[in-house]
DNA sequence: TGCGTGCCTGACGCTGCCTTGATGCCGGAT
DNA sequence: ATCCGGCATCAAGGCAGCGTCAGGCACGCA
């Protein structure tokens, strides 16, 4: 664990777990530039004990570590740390990736990326999480076009009434409480049909295209409901 | 039983039974974000001790408690505790929940839960809670176009009187009785029928038509008489 | 004894939902 | 250029739950 010398005070503080010296050090750079404040750590061993010690707002945990796998570390930060975690992850570590967000990781960035990627992601996932209750309070989620009021259990799309089915409605539950951040296809199945059907891929697709039918202007294009390659779904807010 | 240090004063004070950190953890916190006043429990033992001791508003109650089942938690309950009490139950326990609504629970979620429907469901579970003495203060219930004089016996919807059988009668009382809360079929027919009969749940499709035919508008599309499906009926009021 | 009212019971139909398979499209890989 | 896997869409089957209807029976009353 390390904080070199001088950063900016007032940005977010981010912890980076990464034992690549070239990868760690572009991230730095980067975030520094993006008045990010940085803290570093090279195994998980450290990650776990910096996280512990400096509540940062955010974790950037790349995978393939040399003394623990990224997964364990999701796992054991998720125990007490609920802010986001976003994880770095090799092209050919894709079920690695999804084991990682199946254990409470945020989202995700795939080697190599950009500068521009990496940042949208983070504020992305500082945004969501920041983002305060006011909504809830009143029982309503409210995003573009789309409106659920979880008193009445109604539906409104562009002002107009929508009648779910007890699944699709379920299944936009389901997206909503992980609003913004990537859900796996299992992590979907699992809380909409239960442990037993957690491979049923095709009954997602399917309900997908209906709650698409239901709620996007075109549902061919769909701007909320959107799909993660290879991963799963995500609903996008705003 | 625990109360942490500083709650604030003025919110209702909720009793949370759970045995599950994480879950316990995350219904504190954001109960205490929503001004709620929060005691914990993680077994029956402790969840009765605290309870009496304490007269929560509310009490949140997860089934599958180590020491012993929700369902005789809920009945010792109600022995003496005339608040609100909404379950918690996973997907697999479906039969459980049935059982805890017919021992006196309120309302039930279902894990996975979010926020904003844990919020909805409280609200509601407090406002119907409130409010239950005040439309049976005169013996008389009215609710949108229905009319119920229980002195006199006499029932009027949109103006008109309407004559009911007493089975009728009866099974309306028993929804008044409940007003805003599921029944369960079981209990709708013990308080009706008695118990001997507490699976004729035909008898409650024919009895429930009959009333819908004498005061809904529109029997087809009911607005007060609601069926929950697999689960019972609920008067909804306003 | 005849009539009326209310209750039970079975049959029926319907709707809505879930599941499943078939098909087509697109983009990436070979 | 072609193949292939993953995703979206459509349509059909089947099922369960619920609502509705009508006939029969019992009871009370005149």
């Amino acid at each position: 664990m390390s904080e070199p010398a001088k950063d900016p005070a007032g940005g977010p503080l981010v912890l980076v777990v990464e034992d690549d010296a070239q990868m760690r050090r572009f991230l730095r750079v980067t975030l520094r530039m993006h008045q990010y404040r940085v803290l570093e750590a090279t195994s998980a061993q450290e990650a776990l004990v910096c996280a512990a010690a400096r509540r940062p707002d955010l974790v950037v945990l790349d995978l393939g570590l040399p003394d623990a796998d990224g997964i364990t570390v999701v796992e054991r930060l998720r125990t007490w740390y609920s802010g986001p975690v976003v994880v770095v992850s090799a092209r050919h570590q894709e079920p690695d990736k999804i084991k990682a967000l199946d254990a409470g990781a945020d989202d995700y960035l795939t080697k190599p990326f950009g500068t521009g990627e990496l940042l949208a992601r983070l504020r992305a996932a500082l945004r969501t999480h920041n983002r305060t209750a006011a909504n809830v309070d009143q029982g309503v989620f409210v995003t573009g076009t789309l409106r659920v009021d979880h008193d009445r259990h109604e539906v409104e799309s562009r002002g107009q009434p929508v009648k779910l089915t007890p699944l699709e409605y379920r299944l936009l539950q389901a997206l909503i409480r992980h609003a913004d951040k990537v859900v796996t296809r299992t992590q979907l199945l699992r809380e909409v049909w239960g442990e037993a059907h957690v491979d049923e891929a095709h009954y997602l697709r399917v309900y997908m295209s209906a709650l698409r039918h239901k709620l996007e202007a075109d549902p061919a294009r769909p701007q909320m409901l959107l799909t993660e390659p290879n991963v799963g779904y995500r609903l996008r807010t705003q």
